[in-house]
DNA sequence: CCAGTTTTTGACAATGGTTGTCAGTTTACC
DNA sequence: GGTAAACTGACAACCATTGTCAAAAACTGG
């Protein structure tokens, strides 16, 4: 959703933070907090929920993950690939996601914004539908 | 948001509807519904707080208001002037809001969705920044 | 206006995701 | 090893939102 710089605060390395990250490495979707904590505890590696919602966060802070809430109003993390800004293509149902880029949108977005007089200008746009695989399977 | 059909089911008039309904039309700001609830509250029109998201979630089902999640996750709800498909600029420091459409961004995303085979399509697109009122006066 | 039927209301409990607390544990560094 | 500083986790606390359900209001036909 958004690049990000320097900042990245001293922080040590643990066996909890070792263990969320490995998760987040091995899963291409949009996974919930609670989603990965019952993911961890279903491979022995206990690590507190607490833990995991300080570590996603501090990781989403750093812009070292994706964030973006789904409908129902809980906050999904994801390790994009391309770091640049992007922005997802994510399915209701699995949560599998497509990153895409759109140049012209970005361009749209911020001469919209210039045009009305706003500065400091952001924006969020994330697609939601079914994927092919979900579609295929009623 | 989104446009919205027919269905429009039976429902009656009442007072606690008219009082939320009322507030919508003087507020030109996105507020979510504790706001709207203290806003009844402060000027006497007592209402249950159920009552005015029971409300607001059966205005927004039939896409007589527009909402958007805050920030902090929050749903806001504002009535706005056009009823077709669209989107807004938003002012994060006072929540001023300009209206915008954009064909081209609609276009875009369902065929970025058609290529991936996604079906069942929605998006969402928010722009915030600081509007020319509250980048004046730092 | 009246009684009957159906919807709506609201106080309150319950939910569910997320954050705060804080003593005990672990890490980083000398 | 020893110490200071950061981290963890069990659990309580939060807070927006939804569920419950008996009492109240809106509608309808007479
Ligand atoms: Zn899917
Ligand atoms: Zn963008
Ligand atoms: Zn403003
Ligand atoms: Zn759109």
């Amino acid at each position: 959703m958004s690049a990000r710089e320097q900042p990245v605060k001293e922080q040590r390395r643990t066996r909890q933070r070792a263990a969320v990250d490995e998760v987040l490495d091995e899963t291409d979707d949009f996974i919930s907090a609670q989603e990965l904590h019952s993911i961890l505890r279903s491979r022995g590696a206990s690590v507190g929920l607490a833990t995991v919602y300080r570590t996603l966060q501090a990781l989403a802070d750093d812009g070292r993950v994706d964030v973006l809430r789904t409908g129902g109003g809980e906050a999904a993390y994801r390790k994009c690939a391309r770091d640049e800004h992007h922005h997802h293509l994510v399915c209701r149902s699995c949560g599998a996601t497509v990153e895409i880029a759109g140049p012209a949108v970005e361009r749209w977005t911020s001469s919209v914004a210039k045009e009305h007089g706003y500065v400091d200008v952001a924006h969020t746009l994330e697609i939601f539908g079914t994927c092919p695989k979900c579609a295929g399977q009623s």
